[in-house]
DNA sequence: GTCTATATTCCGATAGAC
DNA sequence: GTCTATCGGAATATAGAC
C-alpha cells in the first residue's frame, strides 16, 4: 500500500467521523487529504472502493488498539480484563470516535443493504464471542448459554451507549458508567443461575 | 392537516423504512404515495421538510402504539407491564419495523447533523423516565438515580437489540428472550442496593 | 390542489495534459 | 502519479397550465 493511499484512507476515516459513509463525498474526502479527486479514483477504482478500503482500514485500526496493553505488566483481574475491554470503547480520542462513528454507520447502512450484513455478522460474533469468553473466567460455573446470552446484552448495549454518546444524548462518563453498572448487574444475574 | 398530507407521511414512513432517511428520493416517495413529486414540494417546503415531519408522524404513531392497552382489562402486575412495555418495540409487525427503522436512521443520522439532536434528547428522556417509573413500581425501595441508571441502560440495550434484529445479525424471537434477561439482570442488581 | 414539463444543482466519474 | 477541466446522470426543486 502506497503512502499516498494510507494518507487518502486517513482522510477518509475523518471524513466518515465527520459525515457519516453515507454523507462521504469524493469532493470533500479529496479536499481533506489535500489531493485531486482524479487521484482517488486512480487508486481507487470507485466511491465504494474507498469506502470498502475504508473500513477495512478502520477495522484494523480497532484492532490494534483492543489488544495492544501493558508495557510492563501488573495483571489484570478478570473482572478488569472484562471491563477494561468493554470500556475501550468508550473513550473520547479520536481514534475511538472515529471507529464507533464508523462502526454505528455501518450496523445503520446494514438495515438497508443487504451486502453489508455478513461483514457485520461475522465481526459481531467475534466481539460477543470474545466477551463470553472473559464472562467464563469470572463467572467459572456458569454454562456457556448463560455466558453467550449476558455478552450479546453487554456488546448491543454497548453499541446503544455509544450511539447515545456520539449523537450527544450522554457524555462519555455517564456512558462508562452505566457500562460498568451493566456488568454489575449481569454478573448479579449469573450468579444466581 | 389534510389528508393528503397524511398519505405522503404515510408513504414516506414506508418509503424510509425501506431506504432509511438519507436514501429516500423525493421522486419515489412521490410513487409510493401516488402523487407527483411536485404535490410534495406543494405540501411541505423541501425534502428537509418532508423528514422533518415525518419522524414527528412516526413519534407520535409510537406513543399511540406504547399506550394502546386492555380492551377488558386482565390488570398487570408491574413486571408484566414493564417486560409489556420494552417487549413493545421487539414486535415483527409492519408498524413497529417502520418506527423502529426510522428510529435507528433518526439516531444514526444525529451522529453526524445538529438540528436532529434537540428532539431525539427530548425523545429519549421521555422514554427513559417512562422506563424508570415502571421500574420503581417493582422495586420500590429503590433510590430515584438508581431506577434512571438502570432504565438508560434498558433502553440503551434495546435500541442496540432493535439494530441488531433490523441488520439481520439476531432473530425477534432472540432479542425479546435477550431483552426479558437483561430485566431480571437490572433487578437483581437493583435488589443488591 | 394537482399535474406535466423543465430548470437547476450536485456529484460521481473520466479525458487528456504534464 | 497527479492535476485541471469537464461530462453525464441523477436528484432536488420550480414554472406554469388546468
Amino acid at each position: 500500500m502506497s503512502s499516498r493511499s494510507t494518507q487518502i484512507l486517513e482522510a477518509a476515516a475523518r471524513v466518515i467521523a465527520r459525515r457519516g459513509v453515507r454523507g462521504l463525498r469524493v469532493e470533500e474526502l479529496a479536499a481533506e487529504a489535500g489531493v485531486s479527486t482524479a487521484l482517488i479514483y486512480y487508486h481507487f477504482k470507485d466511491r465504494t472502493g474507498v469506502l470498502r478500503q475504508t473500513l477495512e482500514f478502520i477495522n484494523d485500526r480497532a484492532e490494534r488498539y483492543t489488544t495492544d496493553r501493558d508495557p510492563d505488566d501488573p495483571p489484570l483481574t478478570p473482572l478488569e480484563e472484562l471491563e477494561e475491554t468493554l470500556l475501550l470503547e468508550l473513550q473520547d480520542t479520536v481514534e475511538v470516535r472515529e471507529n464507533s462513528s464508523a462502526w454505528g454507520e455501518l450496523r445503520a447502512s446494514a438495515v438497508f443493504d443487504e451486502v453489508l450484513r455478513e461483514d457485520l455478522a461475522r465481526a459481531t460474533l467475534v466481539w460477543v464471542q470474545e466477551v463470553a469468553a472473559l464472562l467464563g473466567q469470572v463467572r467459572p460455573m456458569v454454562p456457556a448459554s448463560a455466558l453467550a446470552a449476558a455478552a450479546e446484552r453487554l456488546t448491543a448495549l454497548l453499541e446503544g451507549l455509544s450511539m447515545r454518546w456520539l449523537s450527544g444524548g450522554i457524555k462519555i462518563d455517564h456512558a462508562r458508567e452505566l457500562m460498568r453498572g451493566a456488568v454489575d448487574a449481569e454478573l448479579a444475574g449469573l450468579e444466581r443461575a
